[in-house]
DNA sequence: CGACAGATTGACGAAAGTCAATTACGGTGG
DNA sequence: CCACCGTAATTGACTTTCGTCAATCTGTCG
């Protein structure tokens, strides 16, 4: 049967750049995929490397340092794609922040079939071009910003992704639960959990953020956030 | 007349894609600035945002905050390919470090071509994928390293690249010329300048490098380099 | 209700940043 | 070819921020 027609971020992944017939076909070669929270994706499929589009949840991209130091690279919301297609394996871990699921594709069944198919290929240059800004402005986050900058700047970021339960995304919002733990808001950030908690607490002595519960926060002084966020 | 035909990156730039007839097409369309050391590269051609294949030098992208912090967020070298294509305007500013010759296309005819010759899109794409690897490497290292695994990791990466004159990559090579100053250095890793000399110096007296002007780099102890730099 | 992981708080230390003074390189002109 | 100048780099003294280690607290879930 076909997953496609029911899939859920089939207008907003990069399947969408497809006609019916054509999704379809690229369905037939796809696996559905269910993650915990918690879990690793593991690249290596039954015969080969994988790529794969997230379908619903939160996932992380991470990599680390031998004595465990941990960077995490990427956040991954549904629609997203994931994977390294043509010719080399990812140098991260993906891991699932919440329950997820994903619809994978052998590396080498995807790549024949983008080569084929440039509407694709179009919508994947898009984003990996998108996804490339993104990753470099976070650059400028982590070499050149203070602890409190960099928290300002999550915390403004984050209430423009995680408006809905789906993530699409409809402007910011002021209350929002992260799908973060404390240690994983720190990766993200370059940052010690110590850090993180003291600057929060200033954040809340401020009066710029309440903290109602461990993954609750609520933008109570936008401008105020802003302001130490620093423009760029 | 034709620059492409005797253009010196035309088997390793995104055109290498193309029938020669495809090329002197594309050619047609293309400009050809000459910038000196320290000009930047004004996004805003005559008529149109520009895009750009570096042919000839050494140029950084760079970020800065209003307070005049700025974060190199990227390296590029002859044949690599410059700008954002579809779309948005490129939130980074071109510098170069050497003298360069690029060749521009305004964004809208280069979008329209590119469009229309997939085997070009997905040179760009797999140039993209390839950034956006080493970019989110870059990132665990300005999240998670200190001064001296930067610095050892920064010099290391260099000595591949900086093999050659036309930067061709012929495998590493123990001596060459750095085309940043020590402030550029700073504001690739995140760091001050005075760190930038501090741990550099450390490096000199443990006898891993020699410094012999200030440009020059000579890696006498590549093994212990490459055990401050840690394995990832 | 209790236990445990996750988060906070505190005291302390270390790494990197800041500010200022000094030195050295590299280019220019005599 | 050498002396001079200006910029870049180095060095030093000191401060600040963040990290480390350890103790305590709290929310969540069985």
């Amino acid at each position: 049967m076909d997953h496609c027609s029911t899939c859920v971020v089939r207008n907003r992944a990069i399947c969408s750049a497809l006609e019916m017939d054509e999704i379809s076909l690229l369905g037939k070669m796809g696996r559905h995929h269910k993650l915990v929270a918690g879990q690793t994706l593991i690249w290596e499929g039954e015969d080969s490397l994988l790529v794969a589009n997230v379908i619903d949840g939160i996932l992380k991209l991470s990599t680390s340092l031998s004595d465990g130091r941990e960077q995490i690279v990427g956040v991954v919301y549904p629609s997203d794609f994931i994977g390294r297609p043509f010719g080399t394996r990812t140098q991260h871990n993906v891991t699932a922040l919440t329950d997820a699921h994903v619809c994978t594709f052998s590396s080498s069944d995807f790549d024949r079939f983008a080569q084929s198919h440039p509407e694709l290929e179009h919508k994947l240059l898009e984003r990996t071009l998108a996804e490339l800004d993104r990753t470099r402005r976070w650059l400028l986050l982590l070499g050149r910003m203070t602890a409190s900058e960099k928290l300002a700047h999550f915390l403004l970021d984050m209430s423009q992704r995680l408006v809905r339960p789906d993530c699409a995304n409809d402007g910011p919002v002021d209350g929002f639960d992260l799908p973060f733990g404390r240690q994983q808001i720190a990766d993200i950030l370059g940052l010690t959990i110590e850090t993180v908690s003291r600057r929060l607490n200033d954040f809340k002595v401020q009066g710029l953020i309440a903290v109602p519960s461990r993954r609750r926060i609520e933008i109570l002084d936008r401008d105020g956030l802003e302001g130490i966020a620093e423009a760029a």
